[in-house]
DNA sequence: TATTGTTATACTCTATAACTATA
DNA sequence: TATAGTTATAGAGTATAACAATA
């Protein structure tokens, strides 16, 4: 098979480092806060899911169940979230956002769903077109929320 | 400040599915090989520079050097490069691809460098527009080659 | 004495298995 | 007996410190 279009490989690098660097900025983030990648996974799907149980957690996150327990000290530990005994199942907790998890959560998602700046940048007809051809290229993440697996 | 722009963040939305779905692709080929990021890392970085001295490796994979020798073992391990004493520095070991690593690191490349069927498919008009936008995004990776952070 | 790679060791991340409280 | 979360433990990944060979 013949070597793709060059031009395309190079808009591919250029939107990838976007990426990139969006990545950056969140793991940075993230560093600042002594918070690792699961930890902000466990925030953003609590501040889109509400409060959820451990084991639910488990089941988004892709992880064991006992990793909860870990991820949750942690940012227990930090006032981040609380874990709340389920009113129906007395075996079960639940994890929600306090006051400050949901400002810290608001914080970390902004940084993964804004558009970065030279996004923003755009004149208006740049933009439609872009959205335009966006469109052609997939679809975005599922109606309800789920860690991107590139964040795991 | 108000809200961005919610058609841009489905645009941005979008965009960040594709990337993510080519870091998937890569990090699934490398599961398969028996390989972790940094063994990826360690290849494409070879193939694109070429032997390297193990120190310098890294430097470039912004690791200590005692972690480079667990690296080095590995993939000698599987064939997929052989350490060099260099001729000038009797102390200085170079890492450089075999004829098998060479294949390998050049299928993982092509995974990252390779834009995505879905934008491969678009027309000439819209990869054209797509290109021009682009290059107001944003430029690609240094001409050096460098791991992405996102690939650490 | 300074530098290159290796080894010994320790710390973080994450899973598996055994445990407890409840169902 | 089965299930939810926790604890104990083990294995990967990675760093720091001590070391051997060479400069």
């Amino acid at each position: 098979m013949a070597d793709s279009d060059p031009k395309l490989a190079d808009t591919w690098a250029r939107l990838s480092g976007l990426f990139s660097s969006r990545r950056d900025a969140l793991f940075e983030q993230l560093a600042e806060l002594g918070l690792n990648p699961p930890h902000g996974v466990a925030l953003m799907s609590l501040l889109h899911a509400g409060p959820t149980r451990m084991g639910d957690m488990a089941e988004t996150m892709v992880c064991d169940a006992s990793y909860i327990t870990a991820v949750a000290d942690r940012l227990e530990e930090l006032g981040l979230v609380e874990r709340r005994s389920s009113p129906d199942d007395r075996r079960a907790k639940q994890l929600a956002l306090t006051a400050k998890g949901e400002k810290v959560a608001r914080r970390l998602d902004a940084v993964v769903t804004e558009p970065p700046p030279a996004m923003t940048a755009l004149s208006k007809a740049d933009r439609d077109a872009l959205a335009r051809i966006a469109r052609k290229l997939g679809e975005p993440d599922t109606s309800r929320w789920m860690p991107p697996r590139s964040l795991r």
